[in-house]
DNA sequence: TCGTTAATTGAGATTGAGTATCAATATTAC
DNA sequence: GTAATATTGATACTCAATCTCAATTAACGA
């Protein structure tokens, strides 16, 4: 399903409105690679040239996320980084103290361990987030 | 091995000083029990009326951090949580999303499979974090 | 113990990400 | 089209965190 489909199922839902200045923030989201904080996806809704203001930019993150459009992926240098992905599947990351490189990885175990500890608990686990701090190949 | 004594080494490694404000900070940091930020830190220094000014309680902690007599724990609301104890080993959070509760658990399983992802990537990892979000058993 | 050297401190200024305000505007349902 | 309501954006504001720099202090060797 595409993103803006996806995004305005969503919209419709709670009973909110699909504005053009939302569209606009989604198709900024599409044109960026990789991960990004909000601040990184403002500056690429000016570089589009769509007129979005940083307010409304900040509003839109967390309903993107929300409805699924992007990912909260990790945190780096405090804040928090996000990621599109067309057709998105769980994965965790590796990143690197040296070059900031982000390396995704996918690990079924992990996975599978952490519910039979959340099911220990008696704790419903809503989402997770993993991160392997360290040195990659390229920086030895 | 007491927290003074590791800092103490630690600073005597590095060829920094020990000074009496950082001695203090460390005073605050064992009076604080569970996860706190430096903020909340700052807060202790002043409740045991130890003079210590902001700028130099938020430039202690890295050197606590680094010296492991704190350990960063987790980004809780966009902050990054620090926990001391006295004869720390890892373990890994869940972050109950209605009441803010944290609860420790450790499972050798998924330390084990991270080394094994590492070593797949020729990773040299440093440190690693485990937050799983959700709702806990008081919360249901 | 004294003096030299470099690290450290603190008060206050500054930064900057993120949020709040609120009048003007746009969307949706009917 | 109209009414009801959600949204926007310019701007002010918040507040954690950092920077500045003169004054202070720890460390160390003579
Ligand atoms: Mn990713
Ligand atoms: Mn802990
Ligand atoms: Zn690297
Ligand atoms: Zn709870």
């Amino acid at each position: 399903m595409d993103a803006q489909e996806k995004f305005e199922n969503f919209i419709r839902k709670k009973g909110l409105k699909n504005t053009s200045e939302r569209k606009r923030v989604i198709e900024a989201v599409k044109s960026l690679k990789g991960h990004f904080d909000t601040e990184k996806l403002y500056s690429a809704v000016k570089r589009l040239n769509k007129n979005v203001s940083r307010a409304s930019v900040y509003r839109t993150v967390p309903l993107l996320a929300a409805a699924g459009v992007v990912h909260e992926s990790m945190h780096k240098d405090g804040r928090t980084m996000y990621e599109y992905s067309s057709d998105y599947h769980h994965h965790d990351h590796m990143l690197c103290i040296k070059c900031g490189r982000i390396i995704e990885f996918e690990e079924s175990g992990i996975e599978g361990l952490q519910e039979k500890v959340c099911r220990k608990h008696r704790f419903k686990m809503t989402g997770h987030g993993l991160v392997i701090k360290g040195i990659c190949d390229k920086c030895v």
